[in-house]
DNA sequence: CGAGTGACCGCAA
DNA sequence: ATTGCGGCCACTC
């Protein structure tokens, strides 16, 4: 896939600068980079992008892991708890809604 | 230009 | 609280 050169470098802007222990959704990125339907293009950066990011902390929005992360949801849980994020049984961020960053306000999309 | 595809998301049943 | 479905954006063939 591969998307716009534009939209993978907000991208990569956004992901570096979440900080460690905490999460970010794909279309809640994808919404920041100004492109709040585009979050399954957020999803191809991570896949393709730039692999010297921290895309761990890259999750989906109900706290369920990404499938395609080097290593399968297993790997990507264990990348996670070595942060301190707890990961459940099911493979998913214990408490979303605490573990979720937001660069700046909950509601309003402001660049950083 | 049209169809298929993917680390997604929100809204029904 | 779980599934299922349709819609989305950019890209490839």
């Amino acid at each position: 896939m591969q998307p716009d050169r534009e939209f993978r470098e907000r991208v990569y802007e956004v992901v570096q600068h979440i900080p460690k222990g905490r999460v970010m959704s794909y279309g809640q990125i994808a919404a920041l980079c100004g492109n709040p339907r585009a979050a399954r293009i957020v999803g191809g950066v991570a896949h393709w992008g730039d692999p010297d990011l921290p895309w761990q902390r890259v999750v989906m929005r109900d706290g369920s892991l990404a499938p395609g992360y080097p290593g399968g949801t297993a790997g990507h849980a264990e990348a996670l708890r070595s942060e301190g994020v707890e990961i459940n049984d099911d493979f998913k961020v214990v408490d979303m809604a605490q573990r979720l960053w937001h660069p700046v306000h909950p509601d309003q999309n402001s660049l950083l």
